[in-house]
DNA sequence: AATATATAAATGCAGCTGCATGAAAATACA
DNA sequence: TGTATTTTCATGCAGCTGCATTTATATATT
């Protein structure tokens, strides 16, 4: 993902890395999650969105804002949550076309089920390799480059 | 992504940081590439490692190994690589089992006149926005979480 | 040598994603 | 008010991905 051609990019370089070590990471602490019949994290964090949200509820709008993900997709991934029935779709009050989305008791249970898998894969995968001044330099370059 | 129970989890903030930064700056310059009328970055991954390679040939195996793909999906991008005439597929010599797959000059055309746009956007969305000392911080402790 | 095991690569199927588009209601505007 | 524009959400289709399995050959074991 560099050119060989040129001497010393080291934010090319770190550019690489960045998508390399973050995928990585990302894959095991999925596939560790889903080895102990976890869904995948971008159910958790929907979920997560909606517990943290004034009465557990949240538009669908509102959800595509807070995580990365395109309108269709949070579409669909409000579907499945409602068809696992960790969440309940309603029609939203004072808007016609729109919709709320709450968490359900299930869903608060899944939450609190899979917070501790997601912390101990997280930390084995992640946090054990570095130290608290590691991660205050992560979060001071990444801020850098976010929206 | 974090619990919010916990009052100072300075490496789950970096993880989940690590992981948004990460996907925003890809989606950015996957889109401006889009844009220009390139193929994904896969491709340009996979092209650029055989272009590295000896004879600008490498088994699918191989390929495996030097990006993050499943073998499946290795597989599949050689395949698609094959039809736009990227790399072409040879038997392997050696091994009745395997494959190489070869550079065309068509290939290294695209690596060639895709390089300046990939490096323009890697720089407008992330190299731009820090320092190389920054950068050395983001080699440094991303070279800790690496497999 | 004969058999068992391991490795290389491909593929059918189901599910997920991106894209484009659509339907319905809200908002702007004239 | 009547029409145009914008916003919210859903969906058909095509292509991509993960999983499991298959085919073929190489390597190890006896």
């Amino acid at each position: 993902m560099d050119d060989s051609s040129l001497a010393k990019p080291p934010r090319m370089d770190a550019w690489v890395r960045l998508q390399k070590a973050s995928t990585a990471v990302l894959d095991r602490v999925e596939a560790k999650l889903k080895a102990d019949g976890y869904p995948p994290l971008s159910w958790y964090d929907v979920l997560l969105e909606l517990r943290r949200a004034d009465q557990k509820t949240l538009r669908p709008v509102e959800i595509e804002k807070r995580i990365l993900l395109a309108q269709y997709n949070v579409s669909r991934l409000i579907d499945r949550l409602v068809a696992a029935s960790f969440a309940e779709k309603l029609k939203a009050p004072n808007d016609g076309r729109g919709v709320v989305v709450r968490l359900t008791s299930h869903g608060e249970e899944l939450l609190s089920s899979m917070w501790p898998a997601y912390e101990a894969a997280v930390k084995q995968e992640f946090s054990e390799k570095m130290t608290d001044a590691d991660a205050d330099d992560l979060m001071r370059v990444l801020g850098k480059v976010l929206p």
